[in-house]
DNA sequence: TCTAATGTTCTATGTGCAACGAACATCGAA
DNA sequence: TTCGATGTTCGTTGCACATAGAACATTAGA
């Protein structure tokens, strides 16, 4: 039973932020996430061994970016936007768009659910 | 003669900049750069050992957030605000409001010049 | 109950970074 | 020219992380 817990609201921290959003890939995976909408596991879709996708994930849950719901096997993921919205105002649109203006992340795509 | 050259402005990418910016220190750096005034490196008051100093200089440096201008045997940084403005539209601000609003960084102070 | 699917964790490897002190290079001033 | 100030670079240490494969645990299904 892995502990998915994520950060009480106050417990994120800026540079642990940050740290978790500078690399690629995991903005890749909030790029995806970005609409709010939850995704399954399965569904993120990125080029790397699914070790390093569930490491990636961990950092972003632990930054407080991410929060994982389990249901039987299978774990669904959804951006906590809210709560980064609340915090660090204006933070998370800034970073979006940039990462969309830089095609930064694109190599992180979505599966369709079966 | 140490080269203090900047990246151009379409080699700024967006997870080196998150990266730089994810350091306590680097952030402070940043807020007290932040009124757009050029400031001496001596002006830089960080608890930390000026090997350390420099080093976070130059990421900053190298990451495209500040200039470098060398005068004689001294320096001085300046933010790229304009660059970084134009190339991620509302970053800076956001960043640096939650920098603020989170007390990070504040171990970074100005000294007077003399 | 056996099996397949789903993620996590463990182990290992290579890389990068924060930190320091010491040595160095450069330049201005005496 | 000698000295002091100013930063940079070097060598080192310790730690964190990105990556992969293998082993593991859990649960759903057959």
């Amino acid at each position: 039973m892995p502990d998915h817990t994520s950060p009480a609201d106050t417990e994120i921290t800026l540079p642990r932020l940050l740290g978790a959003l500078s690399d690629p890939t995991r903005l890749g995976i909030v790029r995806v996430l970005s609409d709010g909408a939850e995704r399954g596991w399965g569904q993120l879709c990125a080029p790397v061994a699914k070790s390093t996708l569930s490491h990636h994930l961990k950092m972003l849950r632990e930054a407080g970016v991410t929060r994982t719901r389990q249901e039987g096997t299978r774990c669904y993921v959804t951006l906590r936007r809210e709560v980064l919205d609340a915090r660090f105002p204006g933070l998370l649109p800034a970073l979006l768009s940039a990462a969309v203006a830089d095609h930064v992340g694109e190599h992180v795509t979505e599966r369709e659910a079966m």
